[in-house]
DNA sequence: GATGAATGAGGGTTCATTCAT
DNA sequence: CATGAATGAACCCTCATTCAT
């Protein structure tokens, strides 16, 4: 494996378990296995790892969900929407628990803070956009809410992978947004 | 003013800012406007101060959701519950922020796991009792998606409380509520 | 109980136990029962203390040797010294602990030298003068080892005093000193 | 020189000086003239450093020991015995004043505790043996004594080295056990 | 590229001492 | 006399980062 890509795994790993300020750089080189100054070679300093390491989750998070909007039927995107969401979390769980501990603190994030907002802002939009071709009444409002209610589902469940009903969760939700949609399309007619 | 409460306070904004590890004993104390050694006088240890600004807020939480328990009318009552959340998040906010930051975090967390665990069962519960008296189906599947909702608004909130259009977010999901609520009760007869 | 003599009991106590730099004057005070502060009321600093207790020690150590001095025959008196001396330790052991720690190190006990290497020197003469009335030759040498003997005893003594054979140690020794002084005397005649 | 050795050195030399609680990781970095930090790389703690200049010294004492075991004749034994400590004193004069100032502080010293006995131990078993086959009656009760007798003299030499009489007191206590020895052999037949 | 010994600033914490009450 | 809250220097130790090899 490439020596980065083998840092930057076990880092994140580190980061996601321990905290990025409670990860120490000795650590993250003897779980990879590579010499304390190495990481030097691939990163200006630690917290250059943790950028790359956002910029690269979030283009694998790009690619899945880019993937996941290829349907063309609006009442079942809503669900597919949510089953990548949740597949996403399932398979970067280290990434969003990291993600998730980091978001609220303003210092330890600042050079991140623009390339993450207009990330969210995508998302944002994406979402409003499935809402209105839904047709769906406020899809702004609305769009904050499901943004809201996606980011409580995926983190409640990346708490707690094992025990979380998701699967219950899904359907609840995408019924719900199937309801909502087809009385949207009585009200209009 | 105390000391005791005067260092807590400081505190508290100094790990909501920072977050905690990044929050120096050194900086309270000066924030706080005391000696360094002042501080082990009234907290064994930093993390002793964090479980303190912990158990202090949690208290608090407690007493403002209880003052927002007591509605009779099963209609009016979520919508009252999620007003009651925001108003405890808005007077609290820092708390909150690191509170989110510090979920994730099993490392530093660990004393507080089992209070806070209890604390969120409780929450959970709560919620559940009422979309049970609300004679809404599967209100455990039901308690936990409210729950996340709740938390997702609050959280987004939290990040940025100026430009959040929680007015518009609270009456939407109130109305889907209460619309919820009564499509339920035509169910049943 | 007087307070300056309180706090003298404790320290002392504690100061064996725990070494001078490993007891704080918190500890103290509280061993004591009094404040902290008033500590500061009968001694001038943590060293201060110290020295009281050497020199209070010294004192009673004094007092008991000269009690012990009283017996007229030669041959009796070694023996009845080294009894005093186990007597001495038995009775002080906290105190021999303590000194016993502190000798080897100059710098905590730097006020204590003057003091302490004339009481040393008094107990060395003393010594010289029991073994040249008991007419054994080279005393000055003799009183060295007689010395050293007694000390290492002691010490080995008070680290360890209910396994050690004292009383076939000064049985022994005794016999020895005994046969030593009888030789001398045929010697001479 | 090597960091470890050269570490080592200065740490023995000002634990000696000041004692061991007197002396901070800061001398001893400055002294041997590297970072605070590397100290560290080479010892988990203060204390690691304590024990393994303990360790060093018992290794070292017990060669020179087994060196001067070569003695066959048991008249001459206790005469090269008791040079055989004086010198190791001598050259490990700092280490002897570190030991002596420990050895009666249980809590720095825990650690240190079960070493250290079995060493005494072995010393006094080979005392014992030594005046055993040199058929002296009560070998355990003389070797308490004789242990004691070489610790005081040891001491009081590594006080004030300059103006201890150490020739004389060897020699005075060398023909006083050659004295035992053949009155011992004499009384057997 | 790769190593890990070395650095030194900064971390949390303790403690002798002071002083207003 | 007596208290104990308050001080701040110093403690041991960790860590991101550098650099000679």
């Amino acid at each position: 494996m490439e020596r980065r890509a083998q840092i930057l795994e076990h880092a994140l790993a580190l980061f996601a378990k321990h905290g990025f300020d409670r990860t120490s750089v000795r650590m993250i080189a003897q779980h990879a296995g590579v010499a304390q100054g190495l990481l030097y070679n691939y990163f200006a300093s630690k917290h250059e790892l943790l950028e790359a390491i956002f910029l690269q989750s979030m283009q694998d998070v790009n690619e899945s969900f880019a993937r996941a909007d290829a349907c063309p039927d609006p009442l079942e995107r809503i669900e597919r929407l949510l089953r990548a969401v949740i597949a996403i979390v399932q398979q970067n769980r280290a990434f969003w628990k990291l993600s998730y501990s980091l978001r609220m603190q303003p210092d330890a994030f600042e050079e991140l803070r623009g390339p993450i907002q207009t990330w969210v802002a995508t998302i944002q939009q994406t979402l409003e956009g499935y809402l209105r071709s839904a047709a769906i009444p406020d899809p702004a409002t609305e769009a904050a809410i499901l943004f809201a209610l996606i980011d409580g589902v995926a983190q409640h469940y990346v708490m707690n992978p094992d025990q979380y009903p998701i699967e219950a969760v899904i359907q609840t939700i995408a019924a719900r947004y199937r309801q909502l949609s087809t009385s949207a399309d009585r009200t209009m007619t």
